[in-house]
Order: structure tokens, then sequence, then C-alpha cells
DNA sequence: CACTAGTGCAA
DNA sequence: TATTGCACTAGTG
């Protein structure tokens, strides 16, 4: 039996994949494109400035207005899926995203284990680094400021202390990272208001803000995965987002030893190694990334190889870093004058760079210059798996739109495809833990990472089915691999 | 309280 | 003048 929740709840997906872009936020958006009129219920709720006061409403009219309203998403539904078919979007909607959806249901519901003590162990030492900061600052600073306030840290840097920023953007100065790590070289506080912001930043996200999303009944933080947000059809995560915790520093490592597993499981983490860059390879058909892909080759430090013109073994650290710049710029259309600013190197050596990689990997260029023309003509660009995004700013005679539109025509295809690739994995995984009776829970998803909570029992068969299932959702020219690790928390897993 | 700008975390 | 997100703080109306 199917209620009109249900078929409100699909709509929002049929109209998510017919444009992925629209900005809704509810039905009556949806109604208004797709029928030409409102919804009632919405239409009341917008006339009390978005509250539904029911002191005020008349009754019966309230009651008139919710049956059309359950004719109206009824209506709404045929239409949509009459669109989806027309625009031969059905097949995603009806093999990932519906069936997608008791998946997510089933990952938030699950949610994660948090350990709040450990949390609490390190806010403390962090806020003692603060205090010490907060002072240094304003002993260096010669004055009290809010540190948290860009415009008064502006005021400071760049009037009292006079300070020479290489310029920022139309409106003023900037203070953000690059701009302070330059300045760092002149004068002592920067590098103070960088180390103070960060540390910061990380106890007002996350050190002080999980311990009170955990959900008293579970004992858990349950996150919300959004499923008709993003334009190229990723998922999104808040309350908390759980796609953004840290990593990078060591701090950040800390904080990943407190997502943990209740006793006796373990957390099992698995991610897509250099996917885009093989979804990239799969499409542009390159031979010279389709090569290093096929010998199982670092793939950064066989860019760095061709870019550099040395041997495998002469690649510096620095060079790979050079190089692995460079290819996730292409994936996202950069520039010279991009990949200048990033490497903080001349334009002119950084346009004889690319220069150079467009030499060795051949099949690059052509297949962008195609894609953007196809692109062009049809109106869309489409993943893997038929997911498309319409992009009529391609069309545009402002330059500035135009090579915008071009970029993400560049992007949505790779980054759209890999969404793709997952969600279909995460559908299979799905059906296999239920098929083979494991007590096993998929628990998160981080774009190209899954993490489980297993029973320490099941670990290894788990191990198998979770590199089996993803490596398996599709043959690329660059065959998908997985890497799968195992500990008590995620810094382990990961 | 709603909203924007600036900043910074992740893939 | 590199894509996609979410969230925090300051500041404004």
């Amino acid at each position: 039996m199917l209620s009109v929740k249900n078929i409100a709840f699909d709509s929002m997906l049929a109209a998510y994949l017919l444009d992925p872009t629209f900005r809704r936020h509810n039905l009556n958006e949806i109604a208004l494109r797709y029928l030409g009129r409102p919804m009632r219920g919405d239409y009341l709720a917008l006339t009390n400035g978005g509250k539904l006061n029911f002191a005020e409403v008349d009754q019966l009219q309230a009651c008139a207005y919710s049956c059309e309203d359950a004719e109206t998403v009824l209506e709404l539904y045929t239409v949509l899926i009459r669109e989806l078919k027309a625009k031969e979007l059905w097949t995603v909607f009806n093999e990932i995203e519906m069936p997608l959806l008791p998946v997510l249901q089933k990952m938030e519901m699950a949610g994660v284990k948090v350990d709040c003590e450990k949390l609490k162990r390190i806010s403390v030492t962090v806020e003692e680094q603060l205090t010490v900061l907060e002072k240094q600052i304003y002993t260096v600073a010669g004055e009290h400021f809010n540190i948290s306030s860009p415009a008064q840290l502006r005021a400071l840097l760049f009037e009292k202390l006079k300070l020479e920023p290489a310029r920022k953007g139309k409106t003023g100065y900037s203070t953000d990272e690059a701009v302070l790590q330059q300045l760092a070289e002149k004068h002592p506080l920067p590098a103070l208001i960088l180390e103070y912001r960060g540390l910061l930043k990380l106890k007002n996200t996350y050190l002080e803000a999980l311990p009170q999303l955990v959900n008293p009944e579970t004992g858990r933080v349950h996150t919300s995965f959004n499923q008709t947000i993003t334009a190229t059809g990723r998922l999104s995560s808040s309350n908390p987002n759980l796609q953004n915790i840290p990593i990078r520093t060591e701090l950040g490592g800390k904080l990943r030893e407190a997502f943990i597993v209740e006793p006796d499981n373990l957390l099992i983490s698995a991610d897509y190694s250099q996917v885009e860059l093989r979804i990239f390879a799969h499409f542009s058909r390159d031979e010279t990334y389709l090569e290093a892909f096929a010998q199982g080759e670092d793939v950064h430090t066989a860019t760095a190889e061709k870019i550099f013109g040395v041997a495998k073994t002469a690649v510096t650290h620095e060079m790979r870093r050079q190089a692995k710049v460079i290819n996730f710029g292409v994936i996202y259309g950069m520039s010279f004058f991009g990949l200048a600013s990033q490497l903080k190197i001349s334009r002119a050596e950084a346009k004889r760079y690319l220069e150079e990689y467009f030499k060795k990997y051949a099949g690059v260029q052509k297949f962008i210059e195609e894609l953007v023309e196809r692109a062009k003509e049809k109106g869309y660009v489409e993943t893997l798996f038929g997911r498309k995004r319409f992009l009529p700013d391609l069309k545009s005679a402002n330059q500035y739109i135009f090579e915008s539109a071009r970029r993400e025509a560049i992007n949505a295809p790779i980054q759209g495809t890999a969404a793709d690739i997952i969600k279909i994995a995460m559908i299979n995984l799905d059906r296999r833990l239920a098929r083979e009776k494991l007590k096993s829970r998929m628990i998160l998803q981080i774009h190209d990472e899954l993490l489980f909570e297993c029973p320490e029992s099941e670990a290894p068969r788990m191990k198998t089915i979770i590199k089996e299932e993803m490596e398996g959702v599709v043959a690329l020219k660059a065959p998908l691999r997985v890497e799968v690790g195992i500990g008590k928390n995620w810094a382990e897993a990961h």
C-alpha cells in the first residue's frame, strides 16, 4: 500500500534527478515547477510565516486543502515519472536512488559510537593551548581584539601593523590561510593566528559539538545523509556532518580515535583507491593513465616521472606532491593560472608543467574538448550510469560564466560516476549482508569510503565481501581497487 | 531571528 | 582563474 508520504518522497528523488541543481526545499516548489500550481498545505504554512498556527486556520478549509494536496502529490508523481522516462533517467531512479533510500535509512538509524571521554580529554588540552596562544597574540599585537573576527584582524594586520599581502580579491584584503602563511615570513603574529584558528575550529566544530549530538536512546551519533542536495549525485551529510572529520593533522588523527565501536566489534574502513582518476582514465581512454593503472603503479609518481622527465627512483616527495596537484587539477578543469597559485610557482613555470602534461597524456586534451563540445550541443553531461547534469551556462556569452560551466562539465561526470559506483556498491552490500545473515552494519559513507561496524568473528568474511562487492560494481578500463583497513577506531581502520 | 561574508574541514 | 559539500563566528538588519 503506497502512502502519500512515500509518493512525496519518491517525487523528491525524481525531481532531484530531473534537475540536480534545482534548489528544492519542499514539494511546493516542485509542484509549482512541474504542475504550475502550489501545494495548499505549504501555501498555508507560507502565509503564516512558515509556521502553521491551527487556531488561525479555518479548519474546514484546511481539510479541503489536505485532500487536494493528496491528489496533487499523486498527479505530480505521475508527471515526474513520465519526465524521468522521457529524459532517460528512469534507470538511475529505479536502480540507484530508490533502492538506496532504505540503505541510507538503516545507516542513519545505526549511527556511530563516539568516545565522549576521549573527546573531553583532548578538549581540555586544546583549551590550555588556546589560553596560552591568546595571551601571546595580544602581547605581540599590542592590544586585545577578537581573533575570530576577520574584520578586526584585517584592521590590525593591514592598518596598524602595515603588513603587505600579495593582493587578493576585489573586496579588500583577505586574512585566510594562504595570506597568513605568506605574511608569517615577515612578522610573528600570523603564525600564531593560524595556530589559534586551527585549534579553535577543532574545539568548536568537533570536540564540543559531537558529544552534544549523541542520542540518549542509542548512545550514538546519528547523521543525516541527504540524498537530493548535490549537483553531481554525491550524498551530503549534516547534523552533524560526518563527511568532514579532520584527518590531515596529528590532532585530526586523535579526533578519529574517538570514533569507536561496541565491545567485541571492529571498525572496517574500505576506500576506493584513486577512483576519480580511474574514471577519468576510463572516459578519456588515455593510454598513459591506463598503462599506469594496469601496472598497478602509483599514479602520481608515474605522472611525476613523465612531467619532470626522470626515472621512477628519482621522483622526490616534492615532485610527487606537485604531480598530484596537477592530476587533481585536471579533473577540476584548473588553468595554468590556478596551478601557479596552488604550487606557488610562476605562471610561466605552471604553463610549462601543463604543456608537458598534455604532451605525455595525449588522450586527455582531446577528451576534454570533445566532452565540452558534446555538452554544449546536448545541453547536459552525464555519468557512466546516465545521471545527468544540465548546463545551460555553456552557451553563455559571458566568459566567466562559460568558464565556470566548462569546469562543471569536466568535473560532474567524473565525480558523479564515482558517486554512482559507491551507491551501487552500498545497495549490493546491503543485500549481501542480509542474504548471508551477517550482523555487520554499514554505518558511514564518505564519498569514496565506506565504514562498517562488525562483530570480531565476522571481520575476515566481511573484508572479502566488501572488497568483492565494491570492486565488482563495474569493470572500468582502469579497474576499481579497494583498500580495506580494520581497527578498534576510525584512525586505526583508515 | 534570518541572513551574508569569511574561513576552514573533508572527498 | 580547481569540483562538491557543511558548519562555525562575526556582523548586519
